[in-house]
DNA sequence: GAGTTTGAAACT
DNA sequence: CAGTTTCAAACTC
């Protein structure tokens, strides 16, 4: 029990002995004082520390695992006021005040039928004894100890976990609690999940929202809307009525009704079942920031999305979680699935290290008529060497890149448990990227390779340190001029990318309004197996056929035009093998 | 404050 | 493990 390591669980504000006394249940504690459990250290949102606490005491109850039973500390301060726990759901209901999310002082338990001796009681699942509740019966405290005792060895029985907090802290805590700016926080997640079904979890009544955490994979709620970027969300948390109870409840109602609707179109929610974002990403990820991402972007796709009958046999409103989240039909294929090929990318790397070399040269034959050849041909040479590793590290980035993008396309199947992306990254695996991403990739990505493969390099590039250099400011110049040809190549090159995705979304999105006929219209609640809500999108819908949703190409030019629509375009400008045949395609691909 | 709704816990 | 019942908190009026 951690919580009830909990029953471990050093009272704040009582004593530095509580640990062991409080692991010994025999000890009887003095009358009503009830031990505070701190879930602070598990993503508790709302556990906010009322007490304070021995600074050593905490570690001693986190190292604390075996569970047993917990047990109210003794204390030999009677006057010290109980103050329970706020966990999230940390234990039934926490004492949270929802206004402004500081914590109530205790909240005292109504149980009439429980004797609070069993979790429905807030008191007993918080390991604590009742004190001054307005419980019946009451038999969670001293007098009835042994009761109590056999109370807590039969709910462990049964749960073992059952003292043990709910809520696992987040790894991204960090950057969700960056996301939610001005939100309640959202770190951790149910361990167990909730299971609401007609509250969209955007009340009290959920577990996770009252813990002040989004729903995660765990949870098995139905209609949820408690993810990240729902906008029935945020609508509880901003806005100038943000701290308005009356509003936070309006919100909450209206959203649950639909009569806020995901983002006000007036449409339904992906679906009557589970969290769309399964529907699109694939279930199982267990990767919370994947999981974020899934749902924000699913707040994003449901907006653009067409009607999941249009893209799926199974009606999504009726399929149950399990097949919802085992067997995603819906994938996302990139943009420029088909434009970037294998042959392109050595195309690209090969005409990057020719202008590389021949930037080089040039700038060693210019020095040459000043300097001595033989030194400048190590320079050169180094040069050169330095910019084939470059390239070969942009070869590989993009490849890596493009594979990402081709596997993409059966991506959602990929996202599997043990598709647990990057830690932390903050483009999770199985994402396509766009290209204005990917092009920022290659440059970090440079950046850290030029660091550690010359860091020389680096310094004269980015210090202008290059009077340190063991190589003297020509060599700096010589890179930063050889560097300068290659992003700008590379520059074009993205370009090109950019232009060819919008030309492709572009037909896309005329062939999805060609063949949906106006579904894309915003709809009332329309039928029930029904729609996602369609934003002001267009969304590549082909009947059946494999034409994913996928998300717009967010960074792309908009110059999409002329260039754009020239037969001749290639990734680069030098000449190319491609087989131009005016469609996307540039090449007849075999090497995929 | 009474009654209803909700979802976790408990039970079958 | 799924379905049902019990329970107490959250919520509504």
């Amino acid at each position: 029990m951690e919580q009830g390591e909990g029953g471990d669980f050093p009272p704040k504000k009582v004593q530095s002995d509580t640990a062991g006394t409080a692991a010994v249940t025999s000890d009887i504690p003095l009358k009503k004082l009830a031990r505070q459990l701190d879930f602070t250290a598990f993503g508790g949102a709302s556990a906010a520390v009322v007490l304070p606490e021995h600074p050593q005491s905490q570690p001693q109850a986190q190292a604390q695992h075996p569970v047993t039973m917990p047990v109210p500390p003794q204390t030999t301060h009677p006057s010290v006021r109980v103050v329970k726990p706020e966990s999230p759901r940390s234990r039934p209901r926490p004492n949270i005040d929802v206004k402004d999310g500081t914590p109530k002082k205790q909240k005292q338990c109504n149980c009439k039928h429980s004797r609070c001796l069993k979790l429905y009681c807030e008191c007993f699942a918080s390991g604590i004894y009742c004190d001054g509740c307005n419980c019946v019966n009451c038999h969670n405290n001293v007098e009835n100890e042994a009761a109590r005792r056999e109370a807590v060895e039969v709910t462990l029985e049964r749960n073992p976990n059952a003292f043990r907090p709910k809520i696992a802290s987040s790894p991204h805590g960090a950057r969700d609690s960056r996301e939610e700016s001005g939100e309640a926080l959202v770190l951790g997640k149910h361990n167990k999940g909730c299971h609401c079904k007609k509250s969209g979890c955007l009340k009290k009544y959920c577990e996770c929202f009252q813990a002040n955490i989004l729903c995660s994979e765990n949870c098995k709620c139905m209609d949820c809307k408690n993810f990240e970027g729902s906008e029935e969300r945020q609508a509880l948390f901003h806005g100038d009525h943000a701290n308005s109870m009356a509003y936070i409840q309006q919100a909450a109602n209206a959203a649950i009704t639909g009569a806020i609707g995901s983002s006000g179109f007036g449409s339904p929610p992906v679906s009557k079942k589970r969290k769309g974002q399964e529907l699109f990403y694939g279930p199982t990820s267990k990767d919370p920031s994947l999981h974020r991402l899934a749902q924000f972007q699913q707040a994003s796709l449901t907006k653009a999305s067409v009607t999941t009958s249009s893209l799926s046999s199974t009606p999504v409103s009726r399929v149950p979680n399990s097949a919802a989240s085992g067997t995603s039909k819906f994938t996302y294929r990139s943009l420029l699935a088909d434009i970037i090929q294998p042959q392109d990318l050595k195309e690209l790397c090969s005409v990057l290290v020719v202008v590389s070399e021949e930037a080089a040269r040039t700038f060693a034959d210019k020095r040459n008529l000043v300097e001595k050849p033989a030194e400048e041909q190590v320079e050169t040479s180094r040069a050169s060497s330095t910019q084939d590793r470059l390239q070969s590290q942009k070869e590989s980035d993009i490849e890596k890149a493009v594979a990402d993008d081709c596997s993409s396309r059966n991506q959602a199947d990929k996202l599997g448990p043990d598709d647990s992306s990057s830690d932390g990254g903050d483009v999770p695996k199985g994402r396509p990227m766009s290209p204005g991403t990917l092009a920022l990739m290659c440059d970090e990505q440079d950046t850290m390779f030029m660091a550690a493969a010359s860091p020389n390099v680096l310094m004269g590039h980015s210090c202008n340190t290059s009077s340190q250099l063991p190589y003297g400011q020509g060599i700096t110049e010589a890179y930063a001029e050889q560097e300068r040809i290659i992003l700008t190549k590379f520059r074009d090159c993205l370009n090109r990318l950019i232009t060819f995705g919008e030309i492709k979304e572009t037909k896309c999105s005329s062939l999805a309004r060609t063949e949906s006929g106006g579904q894309n219209e915003p709809f009332s609640n329309g039928p029930a197996n029904a729609r996602t809500d369609t934003g002001n999108q267009q969304v590549p819908v082909s009947n059946g056929v494999s034409k994913p949703p996928f998300p717009p190409a967010t960074k792309m030019s908009q110059t999409v035009t002329a260039a754009a629509a020239s037969p001749n375009n290639t990734l680069l400008s030098k000449p190319s093998t491609h087989t131009e045949n005016g469609d996307i395609n540039l090449k007849t691909e075999k090497e995929l």
